[in-house]
RNA sequence: GGGCCGGUAGCUCAGUUAGGGAGAGCGACGGACUCUUAAUCCGUCGGUCGGGGGUUCAAAUCCCUCCCGGCCCGCCA
């Protein structure tokens, strides 16, 4: 989807970085070095990339690191003519453990827990997520609700994955061999896991079934028998971090596919039957399930685990994105402010690396971007970026296009200040952003960034949340600046352009001996209803000239 | 308490895997464009590379130690 495949003129170096007298290569791009690393072990095709989490709620914006870091090392491998599968687990075999104080509908607007039944939802504590239904009563069940946000906002990405459903793997019989397998060897798979969990002892039995009674995972199996398939068990209850969820004392018997593998295994167990080669994770995996999943992969199920990346998580505004304190962004809500690509971007730039996603500044991450796309077009040259931009840019936008227009953020905010299209193109003709030869595509797809950047001012409320008043604002002023103001009027009812308008204002508080300031503050009050406001003759040579007379003479 | 990752200019980042010149953009400040505010151009300032110690002819980069942020070492994912 990034770039064309047919066209043979891509520079054979674009993807080959440095040469170092070991014959090593050095990539400028990251995913380039994974998929360096994967190539090494000469893995069979498809080439198989994984992401997962458990559709425990709304999917924020950290949880697509799980899906794009991986869409950039499966972009490079298809460029190197390399079939790849991508995949995302949606892990929803798991428990819902506790109540998420915020859920999205079905189109990604975030309510509270008050707005569906929650006493309903509570009910279902310990039950896995695709045996609860919908709180909104529309999908078959919870986990498919929030798979299907988060297949939603991967497409809005432009990032084709294959969801899996966890619990499909269990019930169509995909994880039985490998349940059985562990089983078999539950000796040797209790002895590996101990080193790293402190709590498995003798009696551990890694499989969790469900109870047939009343549906919740359990922890107490009494028995195996190996040659009918299945497990006893005991509903015992079952301890989430403070919270205890009871068990309702059961006792029965469960297949291999009526329960789960716990997580330390199930990872494992999904690498062997997705044949996972390649799988980004968070740092919280880095200490815990990645070295346990590893020893596991090698010596319990016999495979070899995935090339693993770890991931720093990001920050929001400056604070960790935390659910529970409310400090989320979705996919969504951030492509209402800007475009796919630019969010693209900021997962481009290495993973390793702690950053900050600040929302009031979403206009420096925008420029940034449009400086990246400058410097890949050889607009603009910056040592720094150079050999990144050239390797990663074309991973970012559908199609690569020179004669692509990008109205600077804050710019494309001050044309958010007015209403009607054709003034604002206009406005961005007269400031050269387009001309007559600019192709109508180019023009409607940077209009796209004035609405964006409009949403984004208002929600900010800062600098450039400022809109041209239709009714006249209450303003009071002193004689001499209204004087200056008649001048002003005068002069643009002679028909002038918005920069002679602009030099006017000067003249004016000249004339008036007043200062600059206050007459500009004077205008700002009677367009903006603001003490501030963008370049006032120039906005005003855009408008209606009638309009402006009278607003200026106070007259309406 | 033990371990892992991150900490480079006010901000966003490159450079750390394999030691050799501390960099870019933005911002700020000053100036230009008949014009303090969105745009453009020129210039300036800005850093003990988190602190300290060590190795080396040479350290942002390697080693030790300490500080800060986050994570893991219970459960769960």
């Amino acid at each position: 989807m990034s770039v064309d495949d047919s066209d043979d003129s891509v520079p054979a170096a674009a993807g080959e970085g440095d040469t170092d007298e070991t014959g090593e290569t050095r990539h400028a791009f990251w995913a380039d070095e994974v998929a360096d690393e994967i190539l090494a072990r000469d893995p069979d095709e498809p080439i198989v990339i994984k992401g997962g989490i458990s559709p425990s709620g709304v999917a924020h914006l950290g949880n697509f690191n799980e899906i794009l870091r991986g869409y950039f090392v499966a972009e490079v491998l298809r460029e190197r003519g390399y079939e790849v599968r991508q995949v995302f687990t949606s892990d929803d075999k798991d428990p819902l453990r506790k109540l998420p104080r915020k859920l999205a509908d079905k189109d990604g607007n975030i309510v509270g827990l008050g707005d569906v039944d929650a006493g309903a939802l509570g009910q279902n504590l310990g039950k896995p997520y695709t045996d609860i239904p919908d709180p909104f009563g529309e999908a078959e069940s919870y986990a498919a609700h929030f798979a299907a946000l988060i297949e939603a906002d991967a497409e809005r990405l432009g990032v084709p994955v294959e969801m899996i459903s966890n619990t499909e793997l269990y019930s169509d019989g995909t994880f039985e061999p490998v349940v059985r397998h562990v089983l078999e060897n539950a000796d040797t798979a209790r002895e590996v896991l101990a080193e790293y969990q402190s709590k498995v002892d003798d009696d551990y039995v890694p499989f969790n079934p469900v109870c047939g009674n009343c549906g919740k995972i359990t922890e107490t199996v009494t028995a195996i028998d190996l040659d009918a398939g299945t497990v006893d068990y005991v509903c015992t209850d079952m301890t989430a971090g403070d919270n205890t969820i009871s068990g309702c004392d059961h006792e029965g018997t469960a297949t291999f596919r009526e329960g789960k593998l716990p997580w330390r295994f199930e990872w494992p167990a999904q690498w062997q039957v997705l044949g996972v080669d390649f799988e980004p994770f968070g740092k919280d995996h880095a200490e815990g399930s990645w070295p346990s999943g590893d020893d596991i992969a090698r010596n319990v199920l016999d495979i070899q685990p995935p090339v693993p990346m770890t991931y720093e998580w990001f920050t929001l505004n400056g604070e960790p994105l935390s659910s529970s304190a409310g400090n989320i962004v979705t996919v969504a809500e951030v492509l209402e402010l800007a475009e796919p690509e630019v969010l693209r971007y900021f997962f481009a730039l290495n993973p390793r690396r702690a950053r900050d996603f600040d929302l009031r500044r979403l206009d420096l991450l925008v420029n940034d971007f449009d400086r990246f796309e400058r410097v890949y077009f050889d607009e603009e040259t910056d040592e720094n970026i150079e050999q990144l931009a050239d390797r990663a840019y074309p991973f970012l936008v559908d199609e690569v296009r020179e004669e692509r227009v990008r109205f600077p953020y804050t710019f494309a905010a001050v044309l958010g200040m007015v209403d009607d299209p054709e003034l604002r193109r206009q406005m961005a003709k007269n400031e050269g952003h387009i001309t007559d030869e600019t192709p109508e595509w180019a023009i409607e797809d940077a209009m796209e960034r004035v609405e964006k950047a409009r949403t984004w001012a208002k929600r900010m409320d800062n600098e450039y949340n400022y809109r041209l008043q239709t009714e006249m604002p209450d303003v009071d002023l002193d004689d001499d600046v209204a004087d200056a103001l008649a001048d002003l009027a005068a002069f643009v009812e002679d028909g002038h352009t918005g920069e002679e308008i602009q030099g006017e204002i000067y003249e004016a508080a000249k004339r008036h001996d007043i200062d600059t300031g206050d007459l500009f503050q004077a205008g700002y009050l009677l367009f903006f209803d603001q003490t501030q406001g963008p370049r006032l003759g120039e906005f005003l040579g855009e408008l209606e000239q009638e309009f402006v007379v009278k607003r200026l003479r106070r007259t309406e």
